[in-house]
DNA sequence: ATTCTATGTTAGAATAAACTAACTTTTATA
DNA sequence: TATAAAAGTTAGTTTATTCTAACATAGAAT
């Protein structure tokens, strides 16, 4: 299967984790989540359909499909990931991580996200002050 | 002046390299950089004028302008920062590095660079193995 | 000087993604 | 049940960015 769209991919994301948050996922939940217009959303629904991610009932809920699920399930996994990453890492603030992970989320690949994952599973405030050389780690060297 | 998009930074990041490369940049410079037709960049280049970013003599040479210039450096210094930060901490090849560089440059802030500037200056490959854990630094903690 | 080739430009079309306005269907409520 | 409000859809437009094809200009080579 092609590629989504960065724009595609944040809609079959809103749809996730909507459904996730609310037990189900219309419309008005995605136009709330993602703040564009509902023929907006309705177009992105629309090639989400013909690619067999999601389907809809009629002026109704929406659902993923196995395959969309499946595909929702890594970019969201891949956000949280980032927004970790830039929170813990970098000190961001939530908000504003929140904003960035949401663009690099479509960037990152499968290589640095897992790096991300493992450097984040080992890292504390000692680690940090390593890293920013607020440390000396040189006796660390020296014994390691 | 308004933030530029996405792609209009990246010509005007080409011109800054292509300029800094060969002395001065034409728009076939361009295309072999960016691997764009020509008429694209002519696009581009149209707006860039405008913008009183860059200006060009009659089917000649491209300069960037005072403010372009400006512009296109601190584009480029994102860029490079990326780039080795990919390189050293995600062990990204060049080429790999290089093409998410080019879309991470103009997703990342000011912030985050400085952060990614603070790290590179200190990392090494001991400080690297304490990152990914690959190193016990318990002792330098309680030693800290 | 003329012609060939590089290079640069214009015109027009395609695509993606957003919008507003108007319309339809569903749901809630009086 | 009739009607109002909310939700969803359609039609048509806009903007950004790209493309191909056709054309114009400049520089090099004969």
């Amino acid at each position: 299967m092609k590629k989504l769209s960065r724009s595609l991919e944040n809609y079959i994301e809103a749809v996730f984790i909507v459904s996730k948050e609310y037990g189900k996922c219309r419309v008005t939940d995605i136009q709330k989540k993602l703040k564009v217009s509902k023929p907006s959303i309705v177009n992105a629904l629309s090639i989400l359909k013909k690619k067999k991610l999601l389907f809809q009932e009629k002026y109704g809920l929406i659902y993923l499909t196995e395959s969309g699920l499946k595909t929702a399930k890594k970019i969201y996994k891949k956000h949280t990931t980032i927004l970790k990453f830039l929170e813990n890492i970098f000190d961001l603030r939530a908000v504003k991580a929140e904003k960035i992970a949401c663009d690099m989320e479509h960037i990152i690949d499968k290589k640095i996200q897992n790096k991300m994952e493992k450097i984040l599973k080992n890292f504390n405030p000692e680690v940090k002050k390593i890293l920013y050389g607020e440390k000396d780690e040189t006796f660390a060297i020296k014994r390691g």
